[in-house]
DNA sequence: GGGACCGTTCGGTACCCGACGAACCGACGA
DNA sequence: TCGTCGGTTCGTCGGGTACCGAACGGTCCC
């Protein structure tokens, strides 16, 4: 019940499915409390309470209390970006949207959404691919802004400072399977977008939309047009 | 005894010291029997058997037969960043080279190594920071090489098409705690490094030291002078 | 204060899985 | 042809751990 010390340890913490179902929940940036956790992983709440507390312990999660309630959260955006690499490894997932409720919100979800941080799913892809196309953000090299998308970056009054996070990192999307921007550039970015309300949550999940407004500050900003 | 389809499962492939250490020596990018890592674990050869089974099925580990023996090594490139990564979360080892002989072992990693298919240790760093300093590689926005740095290795004749493999990427060293450049880059520059006989290996082991030649070589191309 | 609700702690149970040794197969070498 | 050696398969054993229910302690709200 402390900081793991080997690789093995650590890995045994997203060794449960569980705690993995746990921790992929958390994917949304969001915090959750222990019973909806427990909820969502379908298992008691002495039990999620346990696994909360190997996990924080681990070092993958940050808690919070407030009132009766325990709030947890990832620990930082390292572990999201760990956890979507891992992800990634996995095989495409067989969609299977059973009845025509899951049926929209997937297509929602592929759509748009946020991925913990930052924009996913077409829109993010879009938006990565029109920075790289106006020069702002190199792929051939790696993955990185160029001087142009600093400046560009710095014009729209976005500060980059994220301490020891790259500015920019490639995440790679589970429904698109390319990558898009991640990093502090692409978590400033989304928060632009949402505080300007170009796009908005649909209801309380990850999937977002993109509002006329949007639509408007899209095309302006970065001559992007047909996003849906 | 299949590939992982969740999370979990395949988190629980690493979530075991003996696989975990497996991994760890493989690290090393060369191919081990299945002998030479059952007795690098500790464990008997019937049970390195099933482990390597359990890891080449998830995609870890690629295996390659060769008369009697069966040669295992990463799976590819990607395999060796994961690790990487998952490691750099760990608390950083307390070094504990006990006798003289540990000792000079370990000076000997932290001047210079492989790691997996590019350059670690001092020499690995002190390489990435040259190439910055000549705005060949940019850590401003991000981890990638400039247009002038894909020039650079275009007229050393380096070829840098690798598939989906990323060109340039940050690999955290758990001596120098800073990054140094891996990727496809990182591997041929590694690759050109060895069969010039600028660095040789030390032993059968993962550390190596720069020759003479190399020396020169350094100071010439990248202008790095004090390297030891 | 009473009653719901959230989270925690504590036994107890069941199950998974990593370990080994023995027996066996195939390749190499004298 | 016969030992030796590397690797595999199988049966079995033991330890670790995920799970639950029950009891308890806070917090919030009537």
């Amino acid at each position: 019940m402390t900081a793991p010390s080997s690789l093995a340890q650590f890995a045994a913490l997203l060794a449960d499915e569980t705690r993995a179902a746990m921790c992929l929940a958390l994917l949304d940036g969001r915090a959750w409390t222990a019973g909806e956790l427990a909820r969502h992983a379908g298992v008691a709440r002495s039990t999620a309470t346990q696994h909360l507390h190997r996990l924080t312990a681990g070092g993958l999660l940050a808690e919070e209390r407030q009132g009766r309630h325990r709030y947890v959260r990832l620990a930082d955006a390292s572990v999201a970006a760990l956890l979507e690499d891992l992800s990634a490894r996995l095989p495409p997932q067989v969609a299977r949207p059973a009845g025509l409720r899951a049926a929209t919100a997937s297509a929602a979800l592929a759509r748009g959404r946020t991925c913990y941080d930052h924009l996913a799913g077409r829109l993010g892809v879009a938006v990565t691919d029109a920075l790289t196309a106006r020069g702002l953000l190199d792929q051939a090299g790696g993955f990185a802004l160029t001087q142009a998308g600093l400046a560009w970056m710095a014009a729209q009054g976005l500060d980059l400072d994220g301490g020891k996070r790259p500015v920019a990192r490639a995440c790679l999307d589970w429904t698109e399977r390319r990558p898009h921007l991640a990093g502090v550039a692409g978590a400033r970015l989304c928060e632009r977008f949402l505080t300007r309300g170009w796009v908005a949550r649909i209801g309380s999940g990850r999937a977002v939309r993109v509002t006329p407004a949007g639509r408007a500050a899209l095309a302006d900003l970065l001559g992007i047009d047909g996003v849906d």
